[in-house]
DNA sequence: CGATAGACGAGTATCGGTTATCATGTAATG
DNA sequence: CATTACATGATAACCGATACTCGTCTATCG
């Protein structure tokens, strides 16, 4: 062949587009990587609109979609409240729900003797821990 | 009216309805108590049918509420679920939930060691854990 | 039994979250 | 700089879950 390479009238595979660069995805993906915790459409909306100013919701939802699949971002979900997205590759963790500013932090580490809760017979794939209570910033710590 | 008992057109207090005993609304209750289990409003609409033929599910949720306000029945939420239901005044437990028939199952007694997992500074008032596998019926098991 | 306040079922409306549509904008490429 | 395929923003449409409306029914009580 003389072109080795893949052209882009090459249907095999998915064919997925070519990716591009502009200034709201790069916004979206920042604020989400460089979060240190969960974030909701909405807050990563008002925090990407920082940066980018017209910023819309369907570019929030289109990024974190393709950041899922791209498998940088995953998804967290929390009782009774609309998804999360966090940064992907972190050890395995769990989360802690502040009850005033309902922002929702990472807990390092995993409680041990998860396994022995469920009687014998049912057999245990996966956990997911969340604690309650109220944020070092919200009770009135500086730390 | 000459008695001093409360009657009907006493406006203080919440002035709640008198309630009546009806078919449809003992069968959703039996069916929510004697459930070993959270169930969600659509398995409650589909086990009170066998009893109750024609039942409909607003007669659900407004059972449901009804029993929730009377402190009968607590809310159970599961990650990205709707809402479930179970009788109240139960002993803390936690949830099971199966991956092949999704549903939901109590978890005897609570992992020690919760309370370590936050750092200093976070004020810890409640917690919820939650296990996912494949219970014993889905997995072949008789028990 | 008769009166009546509650309760019911069916259907419609609503709600929050998410997705689809489409005209316009723009990054990437040559 | 011209081309063009991909991306964007605004808005409408959609969706599952839940609440409301209303005509009919019935448990309760005298």
């Amino acid at each position: 062949m003389t072109d080795g390479k893949a052209h882009s009238d090459d249907t095999s595979s998915q064919a997925r587009p070519r990716s591009r660069r502009t200034r709201q995805r790069s916004v979206i993906q920042r604020v989400l990587l460089e979060a240190n915790r969960p974030l909701g459409t909405q807050e990563i909306l008002e925090a990407a609109q920082a940066k980018a100013p017209g910023l819309g919701i369907a570019t929030v939802y289109r990024t974190v979609h393709r950041m899922v699949e791209e498998g940088r971002l995953v998804l967290v979900e929390m009782p009774g409240e609309a998804p999360r997205y966090e940064a992907s590759g972190k050890e395995h963790h769990h989360h802690f729900r502040c009850r005033e500013c309902d922002d929702v932090f990472e807990l390092p580490g995993c409680p041990s003797g998860l396994g022995n809760l469920a009687p014998k017979g049912f057999r245990i794939e996966d956990h997911q821990v969340v604690l309650y209570g109220v944020c070092p910033p919200c009770t009135g710590m500086p730390g």
